[in-house]
DNA sequence: GATACTGGTA
């Protein structure tokens, strides 16, 4: 007889009565018996049949069934002979599972599963299932389960079960495997499991796959629930396909199934996520209309959406609409405004704001924290951000690897790259492993600082960690071969990704129309500007603005203002960074009234100037000696609130050098000082460029003073 | 059973 034999008769039928054999009815054996297998099995089946206290005793091992256990024939038709007694069968496969000598088979588990199947034991079943998947037998459970050795009904049963503890351990391609061969037997998983599968998918970005198990529900005749419908809307919107989510509703409502207030947040949601917040509020008009209850599921992406876009005003608007209708502002809400400050500099609201919640008793999470530690590193001040990252482990939060990211990168935009890797070091002891982010942050950060061979060492240590580099990865590493390195590298490296399935993306193209740009090829910048509108994807204002840089830098001042023409006709929105290089290449040629119509069209249309910007205006009208209306925009610039730096001060000093007004440049030297600008090279050599005449004098008497001071303090 | 917030590219 085969196992599957005995087994299936195991489960279907009752054994036939075993021959009584001997008169050994007594568990209690001498340790060593004389007896052979047969003469053995034959004892421990007639000692269950005769004398059933002798196997409730929890005393298994000292009545002599430890045989049975090693032997899973045995074990399968043992428990099948007290299938009746499911507790007793399930503490003497408990105590077996924690013996040493245990042999276990695909029918000991399906004997013992089917047991407490049959009783309802549902919970204890998820147990034995857990070792299931702990032994790795799940496969050969599965195809027992579906040859059916077992009636269909608890074959469904267990399937699901084991369905749902492979979904609870988010092992997705065993869900996929047991969901495929369930529904190739006609054996129907459960609606609740099938979503766990979709929702598992989803979370991996498997949208294709999610559609395809959608499918196959439908065709199954599994009827779809509006969960099931939540989820795919949810899978379609991570995804960025709205419209194809827009398209299932319909279809949902086709076949009665109405929206819920879940169906109105996932769909708000993404429509925030894609900028598309207009339409977002107008589907949450809709769902108040249609009187479902908005919350802060509801709210939250449409606050987060309008912060991102820094529509500081909208989102704090919405949080007191919330308010008022009743939804209490959570932990996220706070978090998204304060990312909202920080995004555009304004850490110090956000630490307002971090208070505020505070005093509202709600404790900060792990994303509250990294978004002060972003803010505080964007500007520069990582003292700050490494005090938070103290103070987040004294309230017992877990730094993650988005806290470690956010401080590297921070390191890196200051030139802190000793510190960023010992940081890198610090998280793999702390057990956190460095991801494609880390690895982004520190290659740019190598890349900006002119290291190209350190950041290649670091892509060369992400690709063998195994990591699969994205367009991020790629991008950054392009944008340092064109500009440091090799273009030929890049180019290959754009095959590499094309071959990975990763089309160049916007942003692929920007980085390459700069890069030939930089290198003085325009006509092949626009061979690549038709080649990106021929892949479907439509040049934006970065695109236009390399190509307008390029034609600024090569001097033909004509052509670049041509293409901003071409530009603002095809619709596309000049940044400040277009006008910036606009106002700087018009007014260092001495172009001032083009780079002020520039100057006034850019405010007209609500781009605001930036420090670049003023300092493009100043350096040109110092150019031309007019010193009063260079001095006229430093003065506005400050009333908007537009701080001066490092290159306002230099331009500004080196001016007043140039004319020889030397008191005025040591003043804003002083200012520059006083505001902890910190000067450089250049500052230093536009200051001293007219040493060799009267103040020579001024800088001995000056060295002569410090020499005093040393000597005096040693 | 389903939904919100944090890090990297031109």
């Amino acid at each position: 007889m085969t196992l599957c034999a005995r087994a299936s008769k195991a489960f279907k039928v009752r054994l036939p009565p075993l021959p009584l054999s001997s008169s050994f009815h007594s568990p209690s054996l001498p340790a060593t018996s004389p007896l052979s297998d047969t003469h053995y099995r034959d004892l421990i089946f007639s000692t269950i049949r005769t004398t059933p206290s002798a196997f409730r005793t929890r005393d298994w091992s000292s009545h002599r069934f430890r045989p049975v256990i090693s032997d899973p024939d045995l074990f399968v038709r043992v428990l099948a002979q007290i299938r009746a007694r499911p507790t007793v069968a399930l503490r003497f496969f408990r105590w077996a599972e924690a013996q040493p000598e245990v042999k276990r088979s695909e029918f000991v588990f399906c004997v013992i599963l089917e047991i407490l199947a049959h009783h309802n034991m549902m919970r204890s079943a998820y147990w034995v299932m857990e070792r299931v998947i702990s032994v790795d037998m799940h496969h050969g459970i599965v195809d027992v389960l579906i040859d059916e050795y077992v009636f269909a009904k608890v074959s469904i049963k267990l399937l699901d079960l084991l369905l749902w503890v492979c979904a609870n351990k988010l092992l997705v391609e065993q869900c996929l495997s047991i969901f495929d061969k369930m529904i190739t037997n006609g054996l129907l998983p459960h609606v609740n499991n099938c979503n766990r599968l979709l929702r598992m998918l989803r979370d991996r970005n498997l949208a294709s796959r999610a559609q395809e198990v959608y499918r196959r529900m439908g065709e199954a005749g599994i009827k779809p629930t509006i969960v099931t419908y939540n989820t795919m809307l949810d899978s379609f919107c991570k995804q960025g396909e709205v419209q194809q989510a827009l398209h299932l509703v319909s279809e949902m409502q086709k076949v009665e199934c109405f929206p819920n207030d879940v169906t109105y947040n996932v769909l708000i949601n993404g429509l925030s996520k894609k900028g598309k917040l207009e339409q977002a509020e107008g589907l949450l008009q809709d769902m108040l209309k249609s009187g479902l209850r908005a919350s802060a599921y509801t709210y939250n992406p449409l606050i987060c959406g309008y912060c991102k876009r820094g529509l500081l005003a909208e989102a704090l608007n919405l949080g007191e609409e919330m308010a008022a209708r009743g939804a209490a502002p959570t932990v996220a809400t706070y978090n998204s405004i304060m990312y909202g400050l920080c995004k555009w500099g304004r850490v110090t609201e956000a630490r307002d704001w971090f208070t505020n919640m505070l005093k509202k008793r709600l404790s900060p999470d792990i994303v509250s924290y990294n978004t002060l530690i972003y803010g505080y590193c964007r500007l520069g001040d990582i003292w700050n951000a490494f005090l938070l990252f103290d103070e987040l482990r004294r309230r017992a939060l877990t730094p993650t690897v988005i806290t470690y990211n956010t401080l590297m990168d921070g390191l890196c935009r200051l030139g802190e790259f000793e510190v960023a890797q010992q940081l890198k070091k610090e998280m793999v002891n702390q057990g956190i492993f460095p991801d494609v982010f880390t690895y982004t942050i520190l290659v740019n950060g190598y890349c900006k600082a002119g290291n190209l061979s350190k950041a290649r060492e670091l892509f060369d240590e992400m690709l063998h960690n195994g990591l699969e580099p994205d367009r991020f990865a790629y991008n950054t590493r392009m944008v340092g071969e064109l500009d440091l390195g090799d273009p030929s590298k890049a180019f290959n490296m754009q095959e590499e990704m094309l071959a990975k399935g990763l089309p160049p993306d916007l942003f692929t193209y920007n980085v390459f129309v700069d890069g030939v740009c930089k290198l003085g090829n325009l006509s092949e910048a626009y061979n690549m500007l038709q080649k990106m509108v021929h892949d479907g994807l439509v040049p934006d204002h970065v695109t236009y603005t390399s190509i307008i840089h390029a034609y600024l830098v090569s001097g033909r001042l004509r052509k670049a203002r041509e293409v901003y023409d071409e530009m603002l006709s095809k619709d596309v929105h000049p940044s400040v960074v277009t006008y910036t290089v606009l106002i700087h290449a018009h007014a260092s040629k001495g172009r001032l009234e083009l780079a002020y119509m520039y100057f006034s069209e850019m405010q007209e249309k609500r781009v605001l100037p930036n420090v670049v910007t003023y300092n493009a205006l100043i350096n040109g009208l110092c150019k031309v000696m007019r010193m009063d209306q260079a001095y006229e925009f430093f003065t506005h610039m400050e009333e908007k609130g537009i701080l001066p730096n490092k290159y306002t001060y230099t331009i500004l000093i080196n001016e007043n050098c140039n004319i020889g007004n030397w008191k005025e440049a040591l003043r804003l030297y002083k200012q520059m000082l006083d505001r902890e600008i910190e000067p450089d090279f250049c500052t230093h050599s536009a200051l001293f460029k007219q040493l060799d005449r009267d103040y020579k004098l001024h800088a001995v008497h000056c060295l002569e003073s410090l020499i005093l001071a040393t000597e005096e303090s040693s």
